[in-house]
DNA sequence: TTGTAAGCGTTATCAG
DNA sequence: CTGATAACGCTTACAA
């Protein structure tokens, strides 16, 4: 491997010459930044990232800590991390993925032995365990998902409350004036997410204000956990006739259950969920949704992580906009009963 | 940040000796040792990073390469991605994400630049182009999934031709004589993916070998398709009993489907999916399956990837064997018709 | 068992 | 506009 000195002796200049043509962070005349540059292109030059990272002290590397819980959607998830690595690679870094399951602990490791110079975390639950250590290493970072104390922090995330919110006004709008909210699982709620929380208050206050009735059913990621809430509802409010579905993972289910029990998507009850476009899209009907929207999360977060990278200052929280498409599982309330 | 000549400075020792009680790589005396270890709790020393890729030539990083096609089931490439990343860390090494729009470019770029000393790719195709690359630039390195000419590489795979094979066995075992095998996005194929080709070659010469008919159709993602693809196999080949199922996106379609034309299974039709257990097991019914073993297939990788870090050799192929549950989804072949 | 010292390949300061 | 050169923090022969 040809290394900066290589180049500097074939193309005659001296080391600092060639850095700078590499990093244009001072002006070099046309004519040695050609032969500059033709040097490197002859002996197939390339930086040794190890070399940059000592002499900069920047790795040019952003970590992204992924949650290895299966209770949660995968590809929303994913589309995440894609997006982040993608978007990263436009500010010329590369994305380290660690896992959850080294905990704080891996936060503290990454940061203090400078592998990484920027952090992104997924899954941020209200009281985060994290975020203590995220504030004690004093590395750049950004939350994908907002705690209760956001002080020092920068954050971005679906505005779940918002969505909550602009599903019951859909629904009522229709018309309906007994809602359900088939939520996540227990355990979400129990470890106090976010997102499930904010989605849940903004559904509450939304039927509270607007005078319908609501019940909340946790559910877990099963055919048979999704049968049995829906068959409880059913029996138990005979006169839901709006669902809000927020665990991806189950909406065929809840489908298939309302099928079988003989009531018809959209007619006897309509259906709004809380999901990527493309699982809305892949039932029958297709789902009126409020989407995830994965990708803008992730691009913004390396956005803001790469902002606060440069000017330092956090204290950021953006909150993006719900949007809901209608799609065909939610029409006018049926008449009388 | 305390350095290691803080460090040594401290304990009254040499950098050195500092150096070699973190590496073990030669014997320290247990006093030495001791003062050592003790300077470094109290310094709160950690290693730099990009000083110890330098000094070592060894960045202690493997690269992961991801599709990001959303034509493949993303749960399963989420799990491979986990247990890469966890196992990774069981040897001291961190995982770089890279996506594969970069293309072999990419792959080029990170060994080129020593950002990792290693490499492992998913989503591997027959002929496919990061192969040149991969093997011109000499970086170790494992691939999910096998390409057609395996000289000099690596390879760990479920063995998608016995898995196909196994299928097939099951159900003519129980006596089905007319097979249907949905598979992947017609996309799929023609890109040449190894694990659709192997399934459908293991399916195909299991039903010759044993006499029994068979179709296969390849199927999109949604709904539409999968209704559309059993339709036709239910027009154009009445005497169907027995479905083989790839698409891991359409099972909830395909039950729907055949729920609505009025076939129950396993009554009527049996089913065995090539899908993770817990996609089986969030149907109803319950789905006999040959499973994706995605966290072993991880494993397995980062395993052999750190064997030919150490010992150089490469050119094993690791084919691991299928296994097949039989849930509520398969069951003797109706009688007569 | 331990110390010395020469790199590793960049960056960035200080001169010119 | 360009050159020299001292860091950057660690590893690893080579000596003792």
């Amino acid at each position: 491997m040809a290394t900066l000195a290589d180049v500097a002796r074939h193309a005659g200049v001296a080391a600092s010459t060639v850095s700078y043509v590499l990093s244009g962070k001072r002006t070099v005349s046309a004519s040695t930044r050609r032969r500059v540059e033709r040097s490197i292109e002859l002996l197939n030059y390339h930086p040794h990232a190890g070399a940059q990272a000592l002499a900069s002290s920047r790795s040019n590397i952003v970590a992204l800590v992924v949650p290895l819980r299966s209770d949660l959607y995968v590809p929303v998830m994913m589309e995440i991390a894609i997006a982040v690595t993608t978007t990263a690679r436009t500010f010329g870094h590369d994305v380290l993925l660690l896992t959850n399951d080294e905990g704080a602990e891996g936060i503290r490791r990454v940061a203090v032995s400078a592998r990484a110079d920027a952090m992104i975390l997924m899954d941020v639950s209200m009281d985060d365990d994290r975020i203590p250590m995220l504030l004690d290493v004093g590395i750049p970072a950004v939350l994908i998902g907002i705690p209760s104390d956001t002080r020092g922090l920068t954050c971005v995330d679906l505005d779940f409350a918002a969505a909550g919110e602009l599903c019951v006004e859909h629904l009522t709008g229709l018309g309906h004036r007994e809602l359900a909210f088939i939520g996540e699982a227990e355990a979400v709620y129990q470890r106090h997410s976010g997102f499930a929380e904010r989605t849940l208050r903004g559904i509450s206050g939304g039927a509270a204000q607007r005078g319908v009735r609501l019940v909340h059913r946790p559910c877990e990621g099963s055919h048979e956990a999704a049968a049995g809430a829906v068959t409880r509802i059913l029996e138990e409010r005979p006169g839901t006739t709006g669902l809000i579905v927020q665990n991806e993972a189950i909406i065929p289910a809840v489908l298939s259950v309302l099928r079988t029990t003989g009531r018809t998507v959209p007619e006897d009850v309509s259906i709004v969920a809380l999901c990527p476009d493309q699982v809305a899209e892949q039932t029958s009907p297709h789902l009126s949704s409020v989407t995830i929207p994965a990708e803008e999360m992730g691009r913004r977060a390396v956005e803001l992580v790469m902002q606060r990278l440069e000017n330092g200052r956090a204290g950021e929280v953006v909150l993006l906009p719900p949007a809901l498409t209608v799609r065909a599982s939610s029409a006018p309330a049926p008449l009388g009963r």
